[in-house]
DNA sequence: CGACGATGATTGTCAGACAATCTGACAACG
DNA sequence: CGTTGTCAGATTGTCTGACAATCATCGTCG
């Protein structure tokens, strides 16, 4: 993730990845979350956490704190925290903050900085690669996301950008639940360039009816999934 | 252990206190940054915030964890956190952050459920009562604010709702280190009354664009005081 | 057959300790 | 005189170990 080490000047390769054990061991856990690989509702049991990730009860604490707050897990008093299990309500609830952020950075389209509207193209351009190139359904779906994070970056407001990440991770979470969502990746692929081209067009108020109808299919789609499981 | 529960009627104080030390903890520092006792930029010290606070260091660790994850303060690695210092620049992404929300919320004004749109009246009566009697400016400011908070859940969403609140709790933050901004109070009330009005006659497009400038009037005025702190 | 109490497991919290790092100052050196 | 090296104090990051409170389980007893 970090190959900044083709820098020609002097000191270029300084990344320092001075990343506390606390951050190390809570993306640890995401990605194992993400990956699948700890089923919803696995309560997080911390000394046999602990013990298996090398490090103490209070580092690990720590951590599970921070997953908590990302709304990547639960914490019931007393009874410790464990992976948070997607329902409908809580799917639903993120599809329509998901739509009300998108859409906000799509209406500011034409405000946008240059550098914004640039990331939109290129995510699209990232994904439409990956898809030619048939890539794991998992690196498809994380540059689909992408794709939307960059929606959102058009409002130019970091904490917009960060409330949408953390949102996003309660999607790929809800994602990997499911595992076997492999919805068809060229009509997404299709969709989503049109709605680029819209955008370009300057017609907004169809790109954001195209979106909407884009999220409510994918809800849809996640809750009915999660239903039959 | 806990001195503090000197209840003297039998059963008063059912308040089910079930919060976490860690909690407690985080609840009394969250206050005292908004009271203005703790300037911003001043270092939290565990040793002598535990001590302080009668609490083992692990436990305030985890409090302080949270106010970061908030944004109410800051960490920098071994060095500790200190109470965050709003910059003009955060406040300006805080505003546009809230315009985002708040907008979406009062374009949802039709299809928002009746105790949504209650809600926002109670919330503007509530103010322009307190106005009324004259009441700190303190508690005019968190009035005011839950007015706005009433605009966000016009959206129905929790999670909206809940980073609203995350964001005007940095807003607190920066209105608690100007301190003397008591504007004039009447004047809110009208500007605010009047988008209700607006909003109940179905004119939304025209209470967007008072809300726009509302939050713009409101950042100008912040980000003045604040260059010359 | 169901209510009840003992037992073990797990969390919430604490105390104490250690190495690593930062800060600041002071001495050594060119 | 400015730069560099070194050191003591302070502070954080992390660990170990421990304890009480609470919860879950299950066998026992009425």
């Amino acid at each position: 993730m970090d190959p900044a080490v083709s820098s020609t000047d002097a000191f270029g390769s300084l990344s320092l990845e001075h990343s506390s054990t606390v951050d190390r061991v809570a993306d640890e856990l995401r990605r194992a979350v993400f990956e699948g690989e700890l089923e919803s509702g696995t309560p997080l049991r911390e000394v046999a956490l602990a013990e298996s990730l090398g490090v103490s009860r209070p580092t690990l604490r720590e951590a599970l704190a921070l997953l908590v707050a990302e709304g990547l897990a639960t914490r019931e008093p007393n009874r410790g925290v464990s992976v948070a299990r997607p329902d409908p309500e809580s799917v639903r609830d993120v599809s329509t903050a998901r739509t009300v952020l998108e859409t906000a950075g799509m209406r500011n389209w034409p405000h946008a900085s240059e550098g914004a509207r640039e990331a939109v193209r290129r995510a699209l351009g990232d994904y439409e690669r990956a898809v030619a190139q048939g890539a794991s359904y998992q690196e498809l779906n994380q540059r689909h996301l992408v794709i939307h994070l960059s929606l959102v970056g058009l409002t130019g407001s970091p904490r917009l950008v960060s409330m949408a990440e953390s949102i996003v991770a309660e999607l790929r979470l809800a994602l990997a639940q499911i595992d076997r969502v492999r919805r068809n990746a060229r009509d997404q692929a299709g969709s989503h360039h049109h709605l680029l081209d819209l955008l370009e067009a300057g017609d907004i108020d169809a790109a954001v009816a195209e979106l909407g109808e884009h999220l409510h299919g994918a809800e849809d789609a996640i809750i009915e999934r999660l239903d039959l499981g």
